[in-house]
DNA sequence: ACCTCGCACTACATATTGTAGTGTATAGAT
DNA sequence: ATCTATACACTACAATATGTAGTGCGAGGT
């Protein structure tokens, strides 16, 4: 899994990935396995894009540790290595972890505020999430 | 303020800036307004590094809105347009708010662990501002 | 008038992502 | 057995970001 960006300006997928990456990476975690001219033809429904094009994106990603391909008869087979939740899953793990080692103390005076312009109620969550840790220990 | 990355993989600067760049306005929050030279002579502590690479540099980063020049007389004066601590607190609210927006609920499932992990302290620190904010509604 | 220094402009290298051409091997058609 | 279409590999080029540095020009001091 070789993700060293998280784009501030971005959103959803393309914080993670360049715009065709997200869209591939969209219609592999719709559900099967898929063969390069399988998501061609999805991607062609928005736009002309060649197999190469696909190809190479493709491929790309399977060296990033993002898809993983197998060969069945003549064509190959792509599919994510995580599902979708999976990857988000880790990746906001991974993020927090990074960012709370790198301002932790800065992070927390944000934190609230953050929280409630996204949703009022994950600031509660949030006090749940304390006490019950708070229990445990 | 044109930064548009966060880099998982890096530290510190590293994570907003390119390793030269990085160097570049370590050493221009160290404090006074400095010529190029001044700054290609701090850096030629470490390894040579032509004038021109400098330059360059730093007029990108006067491009991105994150230094300012200023010319006085022959030469030119530079300094970063936000001290290192405006700069770190704005780049902990972004990231905090962006992270929010994508993750608000993955996100407070992490939060506590990755503050633990961190500094024991931070748990309580929280805890105290979610008292506090509470108090203020 | 000349030389030096500071800056502008330009260029090239590597990495990432998007784009696509050409080449090759093989499965199926004749 | 040969031909052909198809899938994949290999290669190349563009744009952007960053690091690197050469060339050239203009202005000040001598």
């Amino acid at each position: 899994m070789k993700i060293n960006q998280f784009k501030f300006n971005e959103k959803g997928l393309n914080r993670f990935f360049g715009p065709l990456e997200s869209k591939i990476m969209s219609i592999l975690w719709e559900g099967e396995e898929m063969t390069i001219k399988n998501v061609q033809q999805v991607l062609e429904k928005d736009r002309v894009v060649s197999f190469n094009t696909v190809m190479t994106v493709m491929n790309r990603l399977v060296e990033k540790d993002i898809l993983q391909k197998r060969i069945e008869g003549r064509s190959a087979l792509y599919k994510p290595v995580l599902s979708k939740d999976v990857f988000l899953e880790k990746q906001s793990k991974d993020l927090s972890h990074e960012l709370m080692d790198e301002f932790g103390p800065l992070f927390v005076n944000h934190m609230l505020d953050a929280l409630e312009d996204v949703d009022q109620g994950l600031v509660e969550k949030l006090e749940q999430k304390l006490k019950d840790w708070k229990k445990e220990k």
